[in-house]
DNA sequence: TGGCTCATGTAAGCCGTTACATGATTTT
DNA sequence: AAAATCATGTAACGGCTTACATGAGCCA
């Protein structure tokens, strides 16, 4: 009788997992992870220093992660290994079957919804600034080449479909930039 | 010199515009902008009673909306409207080209990113799980009939907008799911 | 008369960001 | 010698969700 998840991970966050996952791929330090999280996962789960720090502590507390000092000279640093429970509550994880967090916060659609309120114009230069947007977007995973390791697949195939997702809105964005200033009547989804 | 956005709408968030742009299509009271908000920007902004009703609040006090008391018989309901105040502030974010606020949190792509800690089985399980949420999540839209009014053409332009995107990640999860269980090599990715 | 919908609101708490603080090492 | 990068962390605050509290009106 949880409230959140199953008894056997209660107090850890999707962002638990996400530091789990990265350590387990071989990411070390909290340096590490944060500069990792900002060229692979970024897009579509986002961490800062604020959480990751703190979770790291909260995971080693929790025996899930091991962290020795490893020093560079004078400088610290502190890297990081699954434990064996830690390894099983990143797999419990991954193969839990129960809802899935998906959430979403655009603005720019946001504007878009009340684009009546818009003339032609101002509305074009909205889809625009929303195309201009997700261009940028694209631009970052084109750019993120995630290391080539024969045991992991999975990267690329999450980079193409970042590629793809944000190019489907991007041509959603010239489509409709087209159909606003050209005046095609909206009514594929007028009711009957 | 302001932190946010422009000094003219300092102590307004995206989450004000919701409720003005709401106020402006006709939803009047907080009731009804929490339903409102439920089927048809819930996919992508969302909006709790905790985040409404204080906000109303504010932007009465700002002067952007104006509130009188209409109750049905003895239970209470207050009914609001823009100022011109309020019609300025949204119409100036509207046409605000500054930086659009994009956030995803995708649960179900974060544990694809790491599935090379799955069986392929196990894989092909959680790709099934993310078509099946948005499968749900493209019923919701597709259920969501915003009423025909001849000013509102952009209800029926953002409704397709998730039904074409959310319809694209299901077509991703199927392709993906063929190419997992036939082990096709995901090499298109990887570098020369 | 019991349950749903209409209707408004608050309190606690979570999750996360921003900004800052500190300092060593490497690069230009 | 300065600037960038490596490296770890904290404090304050902001936005939002969940859960609760309250009560009237409607319908089966």
């Amino acid at each position: 009788m949880s409230t959140r998840r199953s008894d056997l991970h209660q107090e850890l966050r999707v962002s638990s997992y996400l530091v789990l996952g990265m350590i387990r791929i071989g990411v070390r330090t909290g340096y590490e992870i944060r500069r990792r999280v900002e060229v692979s996962t970024r897009f579509f789960w986002a961490a800062s220093n604020g959480q990751i720090y703190p979770e790291l502590r909260r995971l080693e507390a929790a025996g899930l992660v091991r962290g020795h000092e490893d020093p560079t000279g004078e400088r610290q640093r502190k890297v990081f290994a699954l434990t064996a429970a830690g390894e099983e509550a990143l797999h419990a994880w991954l193969t839990d079957s129960s809802a899935l967090t998906f959430e979403q916060r655009d603005e720019g659609l946001l504007k878009f919804f009340f684009a009546d309120a818009l003339s032609t114009e101002e509305a074009v230069e909205l889809v625009r600034a929303m195309r201009h947007h997700h261009e940028l977007i694209l631009a970052g995973i084109q750019q993120a080449k995630p290391p080539y390791r024969e045991d992991r697949h999975f990267g690329y195939l999450t980079k193409g479909y970042g590629l793809g997702l944000h190019g489907w809105i991007v041509e959603w964005c010239k489509k409709t930039e087209h159909e606003l200033a050209n005046g095609v009547a909206p009514r594929e989804l007028a009711p009957a």
